[in-house]
RNA sequence: GGGGCCGUAGCUCAGUUUGGUUAGAGCACUCGACUGUCACUCGAGAGGUCGCGGGUUCGAGCCCCGUCGGCCCCGCCA
């Protein structure tokens, strides 16, 4: 953007554009006095605007008494218009630091256009200074978005939505809004209900995601659909979740898995590309089962190794009782070799113990070769060469789980990110995209047994797994897809059914009858038989990418004005108590806690 | 719903282990000095509900109980 379209009534210029091509120039600025330095006859100070800095003096024995007086009484934060000639400056005063620090505009006017009391919490500050608590940057958010540290954030953030934007509309899709009044959702996250004056008792939803009306719009003949939409769900908050958050929501019709995968590819690739770095070429696909068996995790890091092996076969005979017990269970002996491992304490396995039990699993065996021979408590029970087949390497360590998969993936996963993390296994330069596909259709509820959609209820089944949906539901697969880097989930998305008798089939596994299903998803229904075409999308969760591409640690850094983790908004004072009259008007009752 | 950490001057923190005189420091702020600073420097000064409530004690910032707020994690998040 020019400074000549940024110039206004106020100002010809951006403080932090300013360069050498400028000296002479004559130049007013608009902006905040960031930080000044009144030595006696002399002033300077840093004017600072969205561009950034510049140094401004200015010259008491030559300016006007109403200048002279604003320039020795500058506070911090203050909005001042400069007026001024831009000089070259100094050799020796010059400041590699700043983008504008070979020049300065020595001011000859200087007007307060907009008084600040001292700032609660520092703008401005010194090297090495501690950032404010965040309780207070949240509470005093315009103070806080100040700090260039999160005007970039959040410049990369627009600019990231306008790539979006430009390569969805050029690769044909159309942007539609949804609407944010919805129909409450009784299985997934628990909604944000908004209850209704007009009608009493009932009450609409905010949306967890634009999920059926982005497929109401491929039976529509939209064809191609994306939103930038904002999302609710009322569940306890996390580092990188917020109960309000931004996904970008594609969907396409005539689509297979491949094309919506390519698709996708393009998007991310634009993206990061934007941001300054590079997606691969091409990005690997792996197998859900393949991710659980070698990484513990539908979700894996794939920036180190330390994968997880099956080792039960070693163990199978050995009268050791925790493997024995296991494997006469029809568990499995799973574990990671870590090379080098030997030199752990017995402390820090102690503490991968806990890591793995606090993931459910009994504990962690521990076997190390050191010197050619095997130590730890099971490599005693091994039989006669078995322990050559654990595969370690003098000086490494292996850590085992024993007992069923659905305890030693998590616990094994946990481990080894742990152990990446503290031998520093974790390249800082590596973007290890995954593609993780064949998710299964259904898992089953700890709880009650009962099947649940991994996915959604709406994810259609792999075309060669129909036949096993009602005999052997657990093994048939779904036509869904996770985008995956580092570990983290950046999107997922799934082909849907289009075919009326395939999704009443799959309501009906999940237990929802056929009344049930009318009243809940009875438009969804009704629409898949009026002629729905073969489709399917993604959604990608836009905060999380533009915190990573920000290299931010938090969701709140990336978010104008986000809640904390009790899910209040500091600035306002959101939620809050409403006057009893707008609630009678609700037809709604609020019953005190402790009533 | 559960666990952990934190709350002392406007801000960042020390002081809490072992209760004891008037609660300190740096930055910011106010006043004064200073014409090349850029975290300006120097001198002086002002500034406190030790989150809040209750308890123990001759005495509580410090010990105990409760509560509010913030952060991190588990559960939860189709």
């Amino acid at each position: 953007m020019s400074d000549t379209a940024l110039a206004t009534t106020f100002r010809t210029h951006l403080c932090g554009s300013l360069r050498d091509e400028h000296v002479g120039a004559s130049v007013r600025l608009g902006g905040w006095v960031h930080r000044a330095r009144d030595l006696g006859g002399l002033v300077f100070f840093d004017l600072r605007d969205r561009a950034g800095l510049v140094q401004v003096s200015v010259d008491l024995s030559r300016a006007t008494p109403e200048v002279a007086a604003v320039a020795s009484s500058l506070g911090a934060e203050t909005v001042v218009l400069v007026e001024g000639t831009v000089a070259q400056r100094p050799e020796a005063m010059r400041n590699a630091e700043l983008s504008t620090g070979t020049i300065e505009v020595k001011a000859t006017g200087l007007r307060v256009l907009g008084p600040a009391e001292t700032p609660v919490i520092p703008v401005a500050r010194g090297k090495g200074e501690q950032l404010a608590a965040e309780e207070l940057r949240l509470r005093h958010r315009y103070l806080d978005l100040r700090r260039d540290e999160l005007q970039r954030n959040l410049v990369l953030r627009h600019r990231l939505m306008q790539t979006t934007r430009g390569f969805l509309t050029e690769a044909g899709f159309f942007e539609i809004e949804t609407p944010m009044l919805t129909k409450p959702t009784p299985e997934g996250a628990r909604d944000y209900l908004v209850p209704s004056r007009v009608h009493p008792g009932e009450f609409y939803a905010l949306p967890q995601s634009p999920q059926i009306y982005k497929q109401l719009l491929m039976v529509a003949g939209y064809d191609r659909y994306f939103q930038i939409a904002r999302c609710f769900r009322d569940e306890d908050l996390r580092a990188d979740r917020q109960p309000e958050f931004t996904q970008i929501d594609v969907e396409a019709s005539f689509v297979s898995e491949d094309d919506v995968m390519r698709i996708a590819e393009g998007l991310t690739r634009a993206l990061w590309r934007e941001a300054g770095s590079e997606v691969p070429t091409t990005i690997r696909r792996m197998g859900y089962a393949e991710a659980l068996e070698r990484y513990g995790i539908d979700r894996p890091d794939l920036r180190y190794g330390l994968e997880i092996a099956d080792l039960s076969d070693v163990f199978r005979g050995s009268e050791f009782v925790v493997t024995k017990k296991a494997l006469d269970g029809g568990g499995r002996v799973r574990g990671i070799r870590i090379p080098g491992g030997a030199t752990l304490s017995r402390k820090q396995v102690d503490e991968l113990e806990t890591v793995a039990k606090g993931a459910g699993a009994l504990g962690l065996l521990r076997i190390k070769r050191q010197n050619g021979a095997l130590d730890g408590p099971a490599a005693k029970f091994l039989a006669e060469g078995a322990g050559d087949r654990l595969g370690l390497s003098d000086g490494d360590l292996g850590l085992y789980v024993a007992g069923p998969d659905h305890i030693s993936s998590p616990a094994l996963d946990r481990v080894r990110q742990e152990v990446a993390q503290r031998m520093q296994l974790v390249p800082s330069d590596v973007n290890a995209f995954v593609w993780v596909t064949d998710f299964p259709m259904f898992e089953r509820d700890p709880a009650t047994g009962a099947l649940a959609a991994v996915h959604h209820p709406f994810t259609a089944p792999n075309p060669s797994d129909l036949d096993l949906l009602e005999s052997e539901p657990w093994r048939a697969r779904a036509q869904a897809y996770d985008l995956v880097l580092n570990g983290t989930e950046l999107g997922g998305g799934s082909i849907r059914i289009n075919d009326p008798r395939v999704q009443s089939r799959i309501f009906r596994l999940l237990g929802i009858d056929e009344a049930s299903a009318q009243s809940r998803f009875g438009f969804l229904l009704e629409a898949l038989r009026a002629g729905a075409p073969p489709h399917g999308g993604i959604a990608f969760g836009f905060d999380r990418i533009v915190m990573m591409l920000a290299g931010a640690t938090s969701l709140r850094d990336v978010i104008a004005f986000p809640k904390t983790t009790a899910a209040r908004a500091l600035f306002e004072g959101a939620p809050s108590a409403v006057p009893a009259s707008d609630i009678a008007e609700l037809h709604i009752r609020v019953e005190s806690e402790h009533a």
